[in-house]
DNA sequence: ACCTATTGACCACATTTGTAGTCATATGTA
DNA sequence: TACATATGACTACAAATGTGGTCAATAGGT
């Protein structure tokens, strides 16, 4: 399932609420994106055609679903960039994070609980 | 500087080796991708065009090296990925790649040691 | 009952990307 | 020296992407 950059935008907005209207996905991305309506319109299309979004008519318009598991996508995503960009290793990765100040102490601090965790199944 | 799969491919080439003319790029790369040598040398002349390669003209061929050091360019590629799939935070990306088995034990081995230096610093 | 605003359907169009083809020229080889 | 070949310059072209327009039907307010 490829999801363009700006389809991602609106599959993060329904992923977070699933059952909206094509208005109310406008409404919620006008925060950050100042889109046309039509634009949001045709992204939603592109979604459904793609597999990525269900549809259910309401009346005479339709509330826009996921599909696609948040979870599912970006964990290929993620797998798609680290193989694309950084030959598969996660470790270069999270060092360039790190050295651009991309980690935060939370960041920092979930990564070790998450480190523990692995090396008890690895173990 | 945005660069495109296609032209990433070509990038991690000369990156590894700056300095090649067109024809070897084609041949470093016959390995895992079967372009032909046009397609290679449109990704080249893009990549000049964009300003992420130099070229040395050498007798009646260009030799062509990287402007865009790679560093820079993964840091940035790392930030912008983040950024747009998980919303900034590394911690559930690297989640996402442990859950997808797309962490080796080398990798969990070098995390664990950068996580330790980074506390260093931040303590 | 009528008009305006909303909605989906379909269309438009420039740019980027993937993937090459053509052509003229320089070059090493028979 | 004459030709097959390698090379750069320019061109091609479909699909994906970003961004939005037109149009017709419909639903809701007055």
């Amino acid at each position: 399932m490829k999801i363009s950059g700006a389809e991602l935008e609106v599959m993060n907005v329904l992923w977070r609420r699933p059952g909206l209207g094509a208005s109310d996905v406008f409404e919620a991305l006008e925060n950050r994106k100042d889109w046309n309506i039509r634009t949001v319109k045709t992204l939603l299309a592109r979604l459904v055609e793609k597999g990525a979004l269900a549809t259910e008519q309401q009346g005479r318009r339709y509330l826009y679903s996921p599909i696609v598991a948040q979870r599912e996508y970006k964990a290929h995503a993620a797998r798609q960039f680290v193989d694309r960009v950084f030959s598969g290793r996660a470790a270069p990765l999270v060092a360039h994070l790190a050295e651009s100040e991309g980690l935060t102490d939370e960041d920092i601090a979930e990564l070790e609980e998450l480190l523990g965790s692995l090396k008890d199944v690895t173990d």
